[in-house]
DNA sequence: CGTCGATGCGCACACTGTACGCACAGCGGA
DNA sequence: TCCGCTGTGCGTACAGTGTGCGCATCGACG
């Protein structure tokens, strides 16, 4: 009576295994963006999926290699605009860029978690990120060495800039204070710190009362449109 | 029974306390450098000083803070070449450039470390750098705004591609192997992520018997060039 | 029904940062 | 000479960490 057919054999494994690794790196990119990088403990990460500590390990060798799940996770939110026009490589190549800076802000404790992975590169949302942005700098006429030279160039830039702002936002959520506030607090010791530095200390007397997150758009924008502009001359 | 004798008696002199910051910080580096991110322990750190962990905490208040000192401390190791000729500007950045990588790859570690600061910007070494190359652009012709744009850009660029590198050695410090073998024995699990990916899977064939070394010295020179090509293009 | 493999979890261990309080050395004053 | 006082080192302790180990459970299959 009953004919076993694919949707019958295995109706699925194990109902819902009531924990997955999807589900625990999930939950694992909602904690670090709730409570920042300190609060990613296997305790807590199991508590909020009502589960103990170690039930994870059944899904995760480490805590490491969560930490490699993770990253990529996030790597998977950028979006790489497919081209096929060459005139088109530049407005792409920004596009992305903006796109990889916004994720590192939605998520700042990047900042701390990427300089720890190093072989996190063979994640799957890593590896088509940059394989589409290969795509993006051969089709725009780079040879193939100078591709992968180019590619190197515009996202060393963009996690270089993420990394710093990131470090900075997330000290600023620290602190729970809005970013003028604390701007503000911190003033009395920036002026203290760069009295012997000429130079500092005029910068920042000009750019006093200029809005901290619009000077950050600013300074990576003109940065970017810098690289970009490199870039476009080295092109055969 | 135990009388007290001129070798019990004063066991250290108040003139040199045994235990100075600054001789912590150092020892902090030498600590890093010999054993990696993860044994930066206060009571190693302790042990290596003769000294118990908490004897630390005289002369340092967190942990943290002693980590902002020794990121400012790595950052003294960077030398800003003083320009008067205009003409002089882009070798003088290259040197610098060039410098602040063979700090990073000198001190893998600085990869985890400086995501985690955010504040150190006001340690005095980090504000003599950025005063000197401040000072490298105004004389290169930058206005006072774009100079600071600049600097942003080139120590961005440097910062992403050094994080990189040293998130890559400290990985290859770990495994104990040298860098060829540790590529030999990745190589397997790289070519089945890049299955999918024909521009990744191309990028690596073509390069297979490459020395990685000499292509991370290539991609961040090429890289460079290219970040001071779009500045120089934007001098007035 | 029995067997089995996969899964969750309690316990335990080594190890972490660091608060607290005591011991003591040298100094300035009585 | 003695007495605080302050600055320094350290022993103890506590809460919290990652994770190895072994047991309990449970669905699926013979």
């Amino acid at each position: 009576m009953e004919i076993p057919s694919v949707w019958t054999r295995t109706r699925r494994q194990r109902d819902q295994p009531a924990l997955t690794r999807q589900q625990i790196v999930a939950e694992a990119v909602a904690l670090l963006d709730a409570d920042g990088v300190e609060a990613l403990t296997m305790r807590k990460l199991g508590a909020r999926l009502d589960a103990g500590a170690t039930s994870l390990y059944r899904h995760v060798a480490n805590r490491d290699e969560l930490v490699e799940l993770v990253v990529d996770e996030v790597y998977g939110e950028i979006d790489v605009p497919e081209i096929s026009d060459p005139a088109d490589w530049r407005t792409a190549a920004t596009r992305c860029a903006h796109s990889v800076r916004s994720m590192i802000l939605r998520h700042p404790w990047t900042a701390t978690l990427l300089g720890q992975v190093g072989l996190a590169y063979l994640g799957p949302n890593v590896m088509r990120l940059s394989d589409r942005m290969l795509a993006l700098f051969r089709t725009a006429g780079f040879p193939a060495d100078k591709a992968n030279h180019a590619l190197s160039t515009v996202m060393a830039y963009v996690i270089g800039v993420g990394i710093s702002e990131a470090a900075w936002l997330s000290t600023l959520a620290r602190s729970g204070r809005t970013e003028q506030d604390l701007v503000a607090d911190l003033r009395p010791a920036v002026e203290q710190a760069s009295t012997e530095y000429p130079h500092m200390r005029q910068q920042l007397t000009a750019y006093a009362d200029t809005d901290p997150a619009h000077a950050r758009d600013e300074s990576f924008t003109y940065g970017l449109d810098r690289v970009l502009d490199g870039l476009a001359a080295a092109l055969p």
